[in-house]
DNA sequence: ACCGGCTTAAACAAAG
DNA sequence: TCTTTGTTTAAGCCGG
């Protein structure tokens, strides 16, 4: 049937203006749940412990000698994540004057504390921007890194003594002792980590996750068994105690630590006031540097008018709703209740931990899915992937200028350039969504499209990201569905396999099926650029480029706006709430981790075509047809050649597996759209 | 204030 | 009859 002329009138009718009729207003979909099954993998196996321990336990059984080495380098290991960790506390001081600096990409501690200051779950989601996420981190960490190379150092140099001495002590004693204590030792560590990630977590969950209590229960909860790898969460705590404090204080402080923890949590959980949880324990001040964190907070903080910690006329500080009249009574409040003690002290490492635990777990997610990826044969690495299998336009050049009407994309073409590593970063500032950020509900920010950030790049840059953190991309649906398309070999896919392309490349269409799937059939009618092809056994779907093009004025590209837009919307402390919420409510289950972001990971998967680079304006090859009738195939862009059988075959054709290609075990089952559709947290608001 | 783009919701119809 | 696929319409939000 010919479909052309309805879709000509569609535009007609234009914004409407009725307020009211309603029935939209319910925004439902906050939900949450995320944590669909797929995702969640198990994570239990974290590489990186494993690799340090120089093979030995490959072996079923390792002489004492080689478990002493082994326990060493794990030793070594949690020292060095207690270090990194500690850099971020070091470097947190510094943020609290997050409103003031918003060039600076920072993760204010302070800000993070204030979970509070919530917008739903998928608000946050939508604020935020994975690139900003990335961007984030890596700027965290080089700044950590920075701050604290000589603390590092010294760390080092002691813990090195202190290995040195147990080996001596050791090679003295007799093996078997030795190994008992150390292992005892180890096995006490482990316990204490864990049981400390699990009150992180836990915290995680009530405070930071609150916002859906509903969800808490299910997805999360695994988090801490799952995610929970022993030599990954090392924290570090017990390398507090090791700057310069014997054993007993770190495990006095140990001891501490969680019962703030768990103090932090309780409050958290129960709304009430806070009457000083139960800190008894006197810490040990051994960090310095966090409190001077605090303290500087509270002192510069007053120059902005208001108080990342202070909102609605309460004090925002984990567990205390205590109302202020003004901020300056605030202040006040800040500096009497929350001073440079113990408790404060305790509460705000928790709450870098937290934010620290969440980093890694980021990172070991882009790990992990580069090695999938890798394995699959998709080779990140490269520039430009996949795709550009059969048609000709090998790739990268082409996309140069969409030429006429032959391939206005390029197919492949990533650019390059953006894909190696951070580079992504300074593209997106934090700050991304500033229009969600307002619009309470359904609001949503979709500034690539727009802005022409390409879609592919970006999204060859932070595809891993995608597909693991429930977090919305930032494209239209209609620059992802011609991404889709566009991305297969011949162009040209089925209803369903867009679908599946939705849900393997991002996770969170791994949720709400109904309403995004509603969505895509709505802009697949809707917009010219998107031909029906119909076929024998079926239709296809292709993207008709010019269209596409025609549909998107010229915007700026360098988007300077861009910039502007991004950056003035958030707040940093909207941002890291948000980058809570995301990661938080992302089904990601983490894992454990080893190693820190590794920015140029997740670069250059997808090969995806230069969207907007083809400066609309000009390419089209004016050739005579000017609006093509929507049925007619598209015969500029390449040709489409329809597929025999669409639906059928679904992913097993594409050659070079595309990112997300065929596999469902790469992300999080394509498939599982049936799982996941009966997902609870799904339709509930 | 208006307009256009985007998203979400929902009603319908045709096919399978 | 139910589900999927498509098409439309309506309405809200945003940014220009």
């Amino acid at each position: 049937m010919m479909v052309e002329s309805a879709s000509e009138t569609i535009r007609s009718a234009p914004a409407g203006q009725n307020g009211g009729v309603g029935s939209l207003s319910g925004q439902a979909d906050g939900g949450s749940g995320s944590g669909t099954a797929g995702t969640a993998p198990a994570a239990g196996r974290d590489g990186s412990s494993r690799d340090t321990a120089s093979g030995a336990d490959s072996n079923g059984e390792m002489s004492s000698t080689e478990l002493l080495q082994f326990q060493q380098q794990q030793a070594l290991q949690v020292a060095r994540q207690f270090l990194l960790q500690q850099a971020s506390s070091l470097n947190s001081p510094g943020n609290n004057d997050s409103k003031q600096s918003a060039s600076a990409v920072q993760v204010p501690v302070s800000v993070a504390m204030m979970p509070q200051q919530i917008l739903t779950p998928q608000q946050m989601q939508q604020i935020l921007s994975p690139p900003q996420l990335q961007a984030l981190l890596q700027q965290q960490q080089a700044l950590m890194l920075q701050q604290l190379q000589e603390y590092y150092k010294k760390q080092q140099e002691q813990l090195h003594l202190q290995i040195l001495t147990q080996q001596q002590a050791g090679k003295q004693q007799p093996k078997e002792a030795l190994g008992n204590k150390q292992l005892a030792f180890q096995q006490q560590l482990l316990q204490m980590q864990q049981l400390q990630q699990q009150h992180l977590l836990n915290l995680q969950r009530q405070g930071l996750v609150n916002l859906q209590p509903s969800q808490a229960s299910g997805p999360l909860q695994a988090l801490p068994q799952a995610a929970v790898c022993p030599t990954d969460l090392p924290q570090l705590w017990k390398g507090e105690g090791a700057p310069g404090q014997p054993a007993e204080d770190s495990v006095r402080q140990e001891g501490l630590d969680l019962a703030s923890t768990a103090a932090t949590a309780t409050s958290f959980a129960s709304p009430p006031k806070v009457s000083p949880p139960l800190s008894h324990h006197p810490l040990p001040n051994g960090q310095p540097t966090v409190l001077t964190s605090r303290r500087d907070s509270s002192s510069h903080e007053e120059t902005p008018s208001s108080h990342p910690l202070y909102g609605h006329g309460e004090c925002k500080w984990p567990g205390c709703e205590t109302l202020c009249e003004d901020l300056g009574q605030f202040i006040k409040h800040l500096n009497t209740e929350h001073a440079l003690d113990d408790r404060s002290t305790a509460q705000c490492r928790v709450q870098m931990q937290v934010v620290q635990q969440l980093e890694i777990q980021l990172a070991k997610e882009s790990e992990r899915l580069q090695a999938m990826m890798a394995h699959l044969h998709m080779r990140p690495s490269e520039p430009k992937p996949f795709s550009q299998p059969l048609n000709p336009v090998p790739g990268s050049s082409s996309f140069s200028k969409v030429t006429v009407s032959a391939d206005p994309f390029p197919d492949g073409l990533v650019h390059p350039p953006t894909s190696a590593a951070a580079p992504v970063t300074p593209l997106r500032p934090p700050g991304l969504g500033s229009a969600s950020l307002h619009s309470g509900g359904p609001a949503r920010r979709r500034s690539s499209d727009k802005f022409c950030s390409p879609i592919s790049s970006e999204l060859a840059q932070n595809h891993e990201f995608y597909k693991n953190a429930d977090v919305r991309p930032p494209f239209t649906y209609a620059s992802l569905i011609r991404q889709a398309i566009l991305e297969t070999p011949d162009r040209q896919l089925t209803l369903n396999e867009i679908y599946n392309w939705f849900t393997r490349m991002f996770a969170y269409f791994r949720r709400n099926t109904a309403t995004w799937k509603n969505a895509v059939r709505h802009n697949l009618s809707l917009h010219k650029c998107f031909v029906r092809v119909e076929n024998v056994k079926g239709a296809v779907w292709t993207v008709d480029e010019r269209e596409y093009q025609k549909r998107r004025p010229p915007k700026m590209t360098g988007s300077p706006t861009l910039v502007k837009n991004m950056i003035s919307g958030l707040s940093y402390g909207a941002l890291n709430a948000s980058y809570q919420a995301a990661l938080a409510e992302s089904s990601f289950p983490l894992l454990s981790s080893p190693g820190m972001l590794n920015p140029g990971s997740a670069s250059s998967l997808l090969p995806l075509s230069q969207d907007d680079m083809g400066a609309p304006g000009e390419p089209l090859p004016s050739n005579g047809s000017s609006s093509p009738p929507r049925l007619s195939p598209p015969q500029y862009s390449h040709q489409v050649q329809v597929k025999e059988e669409p639906a059928e075959a679904e992913e097993d054709r594409r050659p070079g597996p595309p990112l997300g290609a065929p596999n469902p075990s790469t992300v999080g089952p394509p498939e599982d759209r049936d799982l996941e559709e009966d997902l609870p947290g799904e339709d509930m608001s």
